[in-house]
DNA sequence: GCACAATATTTGCTATGTTAAATATATTGA
DNA sequence: TCAATATATTTAACATAGCAAATATTGTGC
């Protein structure tokens, strides 16, 4: 008798207080809080510091693997990589051998944005590993990691 | 020294591959996956599903209660319940004491969405807790709630 | 009872999410 | 080599996210 049941006994979905999808959005949307007040004074996206994170880390790539990483769709990201483009802060060049490859990489305005920025971004990391703790938000990462076998 | 150092000794960002807000899209991007599938053939999306879930579990009520427990910004909301209206599943009306107030209902169209994909939904629950395990899962509800502290 | 501040919701605008279709280049096999 | 297929990316179209401003209604103090 674990199962969920209304008020008429009727089988009943979980509440939506316990619903797993409005949790994760529910937490990130507290998360991106003061990410978007960092970057809103330097006017870039929340999107557009993860496609520039992910450049300056993993350097330059063709944009299936920035998607990838950056956790974004082809189509925003080319959108995101056009507006990323005329703030001159990446470029974009067809791959030699395989030209229908795009490869993207930051440029040092692009670099520049991320050191300006390194400090605040520091502080938020610091301040959601203090109101979580260390233990639980590694904790959090490993599960959140196993969603990926859905 | 538990700071991250990255290869010329300065202070640098944790890799993007353990950065929360990645994990948080990126978990709920799978998590999403079939229950888009089950919503795509009735043609209504993620967040009308939500505000038709949480008008029946919590009954009519004003637009702001419905915005923050389905978790949408008011302006997005509004525009969704238009289209809710216009698909008859939903109904609106102003408060009598206080007609600054819109009070939103489901309608029986709008129940009998719900219904159809009752045994669906809790498949796919079903499946989720299968593999993240029932322990973690009511962690992870706990840790997810905690970033409201934020 | 009236000007004024506060509250609830909607509108306008720009950016992104999502899916399907289009485009361009590579690869494969007859 | 060439047509058929597969792969990489972009476009198109519609829905939502997020922020600021506008609207409508209510509450308050004088």
């Amino acid at each position: 008798m674990t199962d969920d049941l209304n008020a008429t006994g009727a089988l009943a979905l979980p509440s939506t207080k316990r619903s797993v999808p409005i949790a994760l959005i529910r937490a990130r949307e507290k998360v991106m809080g003061p990410i978007r007040e960092m970057l809103s004074d330097c006017g870039i996206t929340e999107q557009q510091w993860r496609i520039l994170r992910v450049l300056e880390e993993f350097g330059p790539q063709d944009a299936s693997s920035l998607a990838e990483r950056a956790c974004l769709l082809l189509p925003s990201q080319t959108r995101i990589v056009q507006t990323l483009l005329e703030k001159g802060l990446v470029t974009r060049q067809a791959d030699e051998t395989d030209r229908r490859k795009q490869t993207v990489a930051i440029t040092e305005a692009g670099q520049a944005i991320i050191h300006d920025k390194l400090d605040q971004a520091q502080a938020i990391a610091t301040r959601i590993e203090e109101v979580i703790g260390k233990d639980r938000l590694a904790e959090l990462l490993d599960i959140l990691e196993d969603f990926q076998k859905l």
